[in-house]
DNA sequence: TTAATTCTGTGAACGTGAACACAGTCGCAA
DNA sequence: TTGCGACTGTGTTCACGTTCACAGAATTAA
């Protein structure tokens, strides 16, 4: 199983397994059955197992996976196991969010690169980062950034990947709702919160209640 | 083809297909085929086709789709052509960034309701809404809410959702790592920015340039 | 040592959704 | 009115991913 190609769908879920090893490893639970862990997630557990399968052999028939052992194996097939450096383009209300979110603090992402065009914003502090304007973005490239995060509106948003690119990144999370053009070896990972609060509504009943 | 069920899939490409078509729109184009859409988009046109084709036939063969009617079309099954009001729970950084966010006014979505379990913020007016505690959400159910939003931290997710579904709401957009358990009634879409950054690693080179 | 138990790893069956290919329709031009 | 080009709607085919089912391995108990 190690050498066929590996599905997107189980790339998706791996950090989904990260988050309930953590959680059990911070209880103290030592080792976990893919039966248990496929009902705390909500998964079923041959999913799990088929999964985790495509990387390699990390439990033991009888009696599970180690659990802070998988969680390392994971933890090194994502690359969390070594530092990864981001920079973060837009400093509005959802770039100082992000920038403050503690939420990833486990995964070993530090964005040490801040840009914004507005002039009021630009050579202040953010954190203790100094923010510089987006036409210096190309200077990320000296600190060894690998990852991009655009929080830009939208009609900045391909200038912005555009130069992420020019500064080495190869993968952007981006929050602006545009398609973006990027060379195939940069990976974009896009989030619109717009389009999921606008497919909630497809699932409410018609009828407005009252 | 009416009558089949509609896939999941379908439904999320639905709000950018409109995407497409609004950006279509305020540029005048007046009509536009699945094909032109399918390159504007990168999906296929077939696809865009079949997805339509779940809820009616809004297109004339050899003419293609008109940009206004298709978008009032889509607005239609999406039910964005009725107000939504939604609950936000969780005022920090994150939850200001969404309260602020001018992506969705196109989406006929108004945010009515605000709550924090922070003393120093119930009370306070944030735009024109005056924030309560968390232990009211139940008297949302009085405004007539039928979405909630949730940006508190993950040890006070679940209660939120409690409450929220208490309140009446039957969708919620839910920003913290942790799984809800909720009704079956009640639809939740769940956005992970930690694990979308995780999954982005994956796709990263593993050697450290420099 | 053997038998019973537990749980992994994986080939095979199954199901869902995407892509294809084409029949049918429309508009237009001659 | 006939022919042609364009494009939709959809049955069919295809590919991918999930679920099933079981062989094999580790453990425990007798």
């Amino acid at each position: 199983m190690r050498n066929r190609i590996v599905p997107d769908e189980t790339v998706r879920r791996l950090p989904i397994y990260l988050r309930g090893l953590s959680h059990l490893a911070e209880q103290g639970v030592e080792k976990v059955s893919s039966h248990e862990l496929a009902c705390l997630l909500h998964v079923e557990s041959p999913q799990i197992r088929k999964d985790l399968s495509y990387f390699g052999d990390f439990g033991t028939p009888g009696i599970g996976y180690g659990t802070e052992d998988l969680l390392g194996q994971i933890r090194g097939i994502l690359k969390l196991d070594r530092p990864a450096r981001a920079a973060l383009i837009g400093l509005g209300n959802l770039g100082k969010a992000i920038l403050h979110y503690s939420g990833f603090n486990p995964y070993n992402l530090h964005i040490v690169s801040i840009f914004d065009n507005d002039h009021r914003k630009v050579g202040h502090m953010a954190g203790d980062i100094k923010v510089e304007d987006i036409s210096e973005v190309h200077k990320a490239k000296s600190k060894d950034v690998s990852l991009g995060i655009i929080t830009v509106p939208t009609h900045a948003a391909q200038q912005a990947a555009t130069k992420l690119v020019g500064a080495g990144v190869r993968g952007i999370l981006n929050f602006a709702p545009a398609y973006l053009k990027v060379p195939h070896r940069v990976k974009v990972i896009s989030i619109d919160i717009a389009i999921d609060l606008a497919r909630l509504r497809y699932y409410l009943p018609r009828g407005n209640k009252r």
